[in-house]
DNA sequence: AATGAATGAGCCTTCATTCAT
DNA sequence: AATGAATGAAGGCTCATTCAT
């Protein structure tokens, strides 16, 4: 018999999910009352109880939805690009519209890898971080076969290069905190600068260093 | 009139504080609890909020120190070295004492950057960040005027580059997530690689790049 | 129009009733709740609702079934024996299978007499005291009568008497408490003391004073 | 260092206690609610949880005051009389002051006879039970010694039967359950039969068979 | 200056009961 | 007739903070 939950609408489903999911990165696990999720989805204290075993097992459920959806929206295919830096230039802006629509899973990505949440690192580990190595070392073997970059270079190595300056752009995305380190190495005014330009000064670090 | 925990003396404030920021990093801002902070300080709940306006207070309170210390005992000298890679090796071991002595801010740190910290930004936000790019474009500029660094490229971005991965060491050292993630790239096992070997890869990551 | 409760199968009304009697036994009134029955019973919500008006009316059906059953099984018709030593043995000797066929029911007759459950008298008192009043003054006056007890004490005595340890034996088959009582008087070990030990205690003692 | 609760004065100790009691009797141990005894006792909700670990903790001090005051109250001394009989006539009338201060404690001994309450039995069981069956073996020893009892009798068999009849009637002051079986027996009308009445019955009852 | 007892709002969770399907 | 999803009050317990001593 399936769960609750699982009888709901996907549409439903979803809804709940990215909500509560809101909820959660704008005040941490702790700092989320149950109260206050039930508010912002609209549902009732029973009800949650009925679609969850506890707390912690919405906070997972979260978690899992959070890296489907990296999955599909983000992982899910190689851009197509002459050079490896076209490529990245498409995956760069595509964070944007990810950024619009999930924000919220990148905040709970970072709170991921915050000490108090090691407890939950199960949930995520082997998925997600899989995705990201798997990915971007791909990228690196495509690119290195057509020859725009060198194949003397290990692979992990470059991979890991890329993969951490996506990570930290996205975190700029949405925390403060990274945005200003950000622009504080490149002279840029927090309150004025675009993303867009973020891209572009990242775009051309990883051309200076690469080639 | 002074606050009355400035009377106390540097040595027992310096002790509170670090033990509080223990608690805090175990259990995060919204996880701990003002009972727990006593019991492991052994001070009474009356004498804290003697010492500090509230949770909030200490927490900032906690935070200053972290900067206090991350300025005098990482960013307070250059290190010496023929190359810039024997300066940045100094540096990256530099960081395992500091973490056997402060890991608890190392891993505050990381929860700085978190969104629902963001409330805390403005306590650490004017001098950490400052500290950090000061620092590194320093160190690129000076290894440029040796002439071990190829001075046609812009400081900013080497030292972004090596302070991205200065930092992301660091939250390896305290983070499973963070550990996970560089061990996934590199095909370490967690379980018995040891820190020694991630910052060999680390620099040899930096030299190729550079180079 | 007949309670839709009563439509079922007189069995599938009995394996309900006595499943249900067990969780109450287990858990006491208020310890129970309605979908731990549900559970246990294999019944929907919905259907108990239908069958039953609420929490107090399950109680009081099990209560009623409970009586039904020691009225049928326990004092439906004297037992034969030369004396009423014989007779007492045989009694004795019957609670043991019912104790394995309908524990939960003594348990409950246990609960009834607390006070907590006073609301409940009313659903018992009338049938249930009665019940074993009657039975044991007619046990005793059969025996009068046949010479193997002294005519001349009052029946009610003697029969309250009996009544008395009949009941605390009970009690003791299901309640450690009860049954640490009695051996702690008769110098038994708990953990080893048999049932068929006991019995013979209690028919020694009917007899020491009865004689 | 003391606990909290041991720092208050021993009279309002008691009073607490005594008043929580009251509840735990009222409405038994999974009716009560903390809130209630809140109410009733005068105490916040916070204070409590200073006082005690938790709800059970409240329990077994309450069952643990309960038998101070039985030790202490009923089984301090052995009764001045000439024949058992006349012992046995203090006993059972000191029973009544007793009732009138403490009657929750009696209730609660009932429940503790309970199924649902076998989990608490560890916190009475040692030294309670103890106290009756030591008592009242020493009480028969005593007569026996003084010739009012035929000393070939084994004394347990009489304490047993003397204190059956003492918690018996110890009940049926507090449980219109066990009142109304007494009376049933003994043809009496419990709305208007006394407690006095009820114990000459007893003292006759034990007379009877005892001699 | 220091203590820790006291408060009661708020936490997570379960409950008896209703009602749309 | 039967299901089980939904409700929200109430449960036990912890918390940040105050204040009398």
């Amino acid at each position: 018999m399936l769960k609750t939950f699982e009888k709901l609408s996907t549409a439903r489903q979803h809804e709940i999910i990215d909500t509560t999911a809101e909820v959660f990165a704008e005040n941490g696990y702790h700092g989320t009352s149950i109260p206050s999720i039930c508010e912002r989805t609209g549902i009732s204290v029973g009800a949650l109880y009925k679609y969850f075993k506890n707390k912690e097992d919405i906070y997972v459920s979260v978690l899992q939805r959070g890296i489907d959806i990296i999955e599909n929206d983000l992982y899910n295919e190689m851009p197509e690009g002459e050079t490896i830096y076209d490529a990245l230039n498409i995956i760069f802006n595509g964070l944007l519209p990810f950024y619009d629509n999930y924000r919220q899973y990148i905040i709970l990505y970072i709170d991921a890898g915050t000490f108090s949440m090691n407890q939950f690192s199960y949930a995520i580990t082997d998925r997600l971080e899989n995705l990201a190595s798997t990915y971007h070392i791909g990228l690196v073997d495509k690119y290195k076969a057509t020859g725009s970059i060198n194949p003397d270079i290990d692979s992990a190595y470059v991979a890991y290069f890329i993969d951490t300056y996506l990570t930290l752009f996205s975190y700029s995305l949405v925390s403060e905190y990274y945005r200003r380190r950000f622009d504080l190495f490149f002279g840029l005014d927090s309150s004025v600068a675009k993303n867009q330009e973020r891209i572009e000064i990242i775009l051309k670090s990883l051309r200076l260093l690469l080639e």
